[in-house]
DNA sequence: TTGAAAGCGCTAACAG
DNA sequence: CTGTTAGCGCTTTCAA
């Protein structure tokens, strides 16, 4: 069967503690030894066990990033910075989809699933205020986005209200008078829905722009068929449109093909400007003026501060305060809303 | 620090084997001590330590799944198949980035870092048949795609050649007679795009159609830009086109992208089929025909086959000869071939 | 610079 | 039905 780390002592001809240090590259060991038992290591194809390294050490190097749904373009490119910037601290990352569902988000922080997990990055949809107490968890946690303010834990988390105020800014200076929004959720106040809604209607406010509720498409989820089908109710409604901020690029991206469905002409009739700054918007017809939310500079900020926690936790310090963290955003004009 | 079996079975006044028969749901407990010992697990917040059982036990509960870079759409729908597929089946799964790069293809087979984990799905872009060797690994294995075909281990593919058959097949029967073929590999002859390259080939030999290289676009990798790119060099050649087969759907929007800005109509100058329905391609504009590859069959399949071979592994059977599973594709047609 | 030995938390064989 | 106990492979004092 395996490997041990005994089998390659006993051929070098040395105690284990001896292959374990050579192994872990530490110093003290005399270089005719180290290369002894490295000849064994290769002769042999000896592995480390790490589901024994990581019992008796306390940790994996594993780390959990869960979220909704990695079809879900947004959170593809996310999980693909996560990873990268994982690997770079020589840790690998197990995935969890939520499905944006209430009862699996609550579920997953109290999942044995992730016992053999370092710690967890978490993204949540449903979550809201009144389950902060869930996030109070034994293990070194992250959460994303900003569906819960003070939470117990660090927290990344973009300025969803003023990226979303420059979207709407962007629209205006375009020239835009009669502006919907596309992606609100129906009685939220905390979530990125309510929070980019808000930002919104600073911008509209600010220009002195009257606030028009028939211009708020409503919908269920953020998916490319929502935003398509609430861009077509709005019209059919008669409301009078000439720019469109849709909350996230998917969604815009349904409105955009609803529009030319119904014969506008965007950018000439109709702008539209997206959220999240897929790598898709540079390829679509016309390309999809969007708001980059720092995708990178989250992923990164988010494992750094979750290694940094496992590794104070391993050195039993007292925890630091709890941090928030907010990275940056910027508008990106594309053809959408051009001239 | 965390909760022990052995904790828990003092709270209930039991010894730590009834503690874990409860655990694991066995029979033979009575249900007053079930009870006892529930209560005893809720009070203190028990969670199993999944290391120590990987440990004692030989398994994880983890698979493994390799692939080039998640962002790119298809890699992530696949990841989200496979891990509700996993999830059904009561798996985590670790995913690993090759980025498409030999060298991390090959080493990711022999690392460590899979050494907490069942197995592996792995997903080959760079690897061919002189690499074969590199599959004999002591841990379960199963290769999707069809760079290797006769590997030592189960493998899932799709049938490339007939389904890139169809794809051209849809093209002529909608009346092309100039079919151009996006993401052509310089030299390469057994991975996908050589076997769509093939598939396409035979559609217009059976149609006695004449092959003519012009119409054959190289490209590097199977990303948007590498599709519109190709499809700028093929129109400015000056090479005549009225029908364009994209081996996958990013190159055939990045192709779509490119007819559009020389002012070529999609479908009625030039009609446009690509390979993987992706979701986004109900949403663009217009909406891209495609082949199905049979996403949720192929992921459903390689967990079933990994899973069951986990299993006869632990059981210490000896492994039934390996197989090759061919899953199924159907063409759906969008606007892009319409009229 | 190297060796011996304890034990991380759990499973399962064996005993009662 | 329930208890006892021997390791799984590794890290890590503590000695030598």
């Amino acid at each position: 069967m395996a490997v041990t780390l005994r089998d390659v002592a006993q051929r070098a001809g040395v105690s284990i503690k001896t292959v374990s240090n050579v192994v872990h590259k530490r110093q003290y060991v005399k270089d005719s030894t180290r290369d002894i038992v490295q000849a064994a290591i290769d002769e042999l194809g000896y592995r480390p066990n790490l589901s024994a390294r990581s019992l008796r050490s306390g940790r994996s190097g594993v780390i959990g990033l869960a979220l909704p749904e990695v079809r879900l373009p947004y959170f593809a490119e996310l999980a693909d910075s996560v990873i990268t910037e994982a690997k770079q601290r020589g840790h690998t990352v197990l995935i969890e989809q939520t499905g944006a569902e209430p009862a699996a988000e609550r579920e997953l922080l109290r999942s044995p699933r992730l016992q053999l997990t370092d710690g967890l990055i978490f993204s949540p949809l449903a979550l809201s205020q009144s389950d902060v107490g869930l996030l109070e968890v034994d293990y070194p946690l992250v959460t994303l986005g900003e569906r819960i303010f003070d939470g117990p834990c660090d927290h990344v988390v973009m300025d969803n209200v003023a990226a979303a105020r420059a979207a709407t800014e962007h629209l205006l200076e375009a020239g835009c008078r009669r502006i919907a929004v596309i992606g609100a959720h129906e009685g939220e106040d905390q979530g990125s829905a309510a929070l980019r809604l808000r930002g919104h209607q600073e911008a509209l406010d600010a220009a002195g722009m009257p606030r028009d509720d028939r211009l708020v498409g409503y919908v269920g989820l953020w998916h490319r068929q929502d935003g398509a089908d609430a861009m077509r109710r709005l019209l059919a409604s008669g409301v009078e449109v000439d720019g469109v901020f849709g909350m996230n690029d998917t969604l815009a991206l349904g409105a955009l093909r609803a529009l030319q469905d119904a014969g506008l002409a965007v950018p000439e009739g109709v702008k539209v400007i997206g959220f999240d700054d897929l790598e898709e918007t540079r390829y679509t017809s016309p390309t999809l003026s969007s708001v980059d939310p720092g995708r990178m500079e989250i992923a990164r900020t988010a494992v750094r501060v979750l290694v940094e926690r496992i590794e104070e936790r391993l050195a039993g310090e007292t925890p630091a305060p709890r941090r928030q963290y907010t990275t940056s955003y910027r508008v990106v004009p594309r053809e959408s809303t051009a001239g």
